[in-house]
DNA sequence: AGATTAGCGGAGGCAAGCCTCCGGATGCAA
DNA sequence: TTGCATCCGGAGGCTTGCCTCCGCTAATCT
């Protein structure tokens, strides 16, 4: 079969953008407020809060998105996507400065959203597919590091991740102190220096 | 004045044991219970469901620990009064290995309750006791090993409980790659190897 | 043993969030 | 402009957890 111009497969999952203009209208500005009011308040937050602060009713809401997964993993596929672009512009630097360039890209995207990271249990289909995604897309930056000989071998993409994520969900007294700790651990995976 | 046998800070700190033998064994049962409800189910678990498995009244658990923040503190205060004395232990081992032996008993006692540490935001003066406390028993490990050269100097207590914390708190496949991690993490922290 | 009183425990009032439902508004096509 | 399919939005019923209150129980003292 002909290869034709592939969209991300992200765009292929969850619910679907309304048809007329009024409703696509609130459906981004739910998307939006969401992805603040989760970013301030952690995974639990009330819906009636999104809703108000979309400035919809609470029945806008549900119509769209009509349990809180579905709204948590839409909010989750946004993210992804923009992770996702940042690689890209990673593509020709330095092997380690592409890394951690990157590292530093993902701190700001997902630190913050980690509550909802957590609260979608990542069996579903669409969180199997955001996470390959963004695997897909940083492994590469690993891989290239490794050969170069400057990031130790025994270290899997997953590894890195994790340890990363799980270092800037803490709390810091301020970033210099979260970067500091960071550039510290990163240490640990550097090699040759 | 002259200087009586001290108790730890940390005994002088929250709610107090009750006189009654029977109200006594229910103190401790809320405090069993509410250690294992915290750390199955988060910090924003029911009480009534602590009350339940205690096998209490609701009105017993309210009499003990008026707010749910006296609860915390009280569970809280008994984690860092183990850790304390797990410290003990590795006084005189090697440094780096003592370190090392320490923060693995950190992570134990101390990962599954992150959800507690949270929601006591640390203003109060039981927490800054508390985390005294802790850092008290802790950095002179810290302090050896860097004495000893085996730890880098630009890092203090306060970083590496945190980069530790961190890491521990993410969700990993097993303990296996969590140890893997973590190792990778210390070895930056460490130097001479 | 009897008195005293600390302690028990759950019914019930209150608050908050979830989600449904449907009368009314409105974008859009003809 | 008109008609209708689509969409809006919040009132309200429901569930859940919080916390108080008070009549009863039983531990402790003398």
């Amino acid at each position: 079969m002909a290869q034709d111009v592939r969209e991300s497969p992200l765009a292929e999952l969850g619910v679907r953008r309304p048809q007329r203009a009024d409703a696509r209208r609130n459906f981004d500005a739910l998307l939006t407020a969401a992805r603040e009011v989760f970013s301030e308040q952690g995974a639990d937050a009330s819906l009636e809060d999104v809703a108000r602060r979309a400035g919809v009713g609470i029945g806008t809401l549900y119509r769209n998105f009509p349990t809180r997964r579905d709204l948590f993993e839409r909010v989750y596929i946004g993210e992804v996507e923009e992770l996702c672009a940042a690689a890209e512009e990673f593509a020709d630097a330095e092997p380690w400065a592409a890394l951690t360039g990157w590292l530093d890209r993902f701190v700001r995207y997902v630190a913050t959203k980690r509550a909802l990271m957590e609260a979608l249990n990542w069996e579903s289909p669409v969180i199997a597919t955001c996470r390959a995604e963004m695997f897909g897309c940083g492994t590469p930056l690993l891989e290239r590091a490794q050969a170069a000989g400057v990031a130790r071998a025994d270290l899997t993409f997953d590894d890195l991740i994790k340890m990363v994520s799980g270092i800037t969900s803490g709390k810091f007294t301020d970033d210099v102190q979260r970067d500091r700790v960071l550039q510290i651990a990163l240490d640990g995976v550097r090699t040759g220096r």
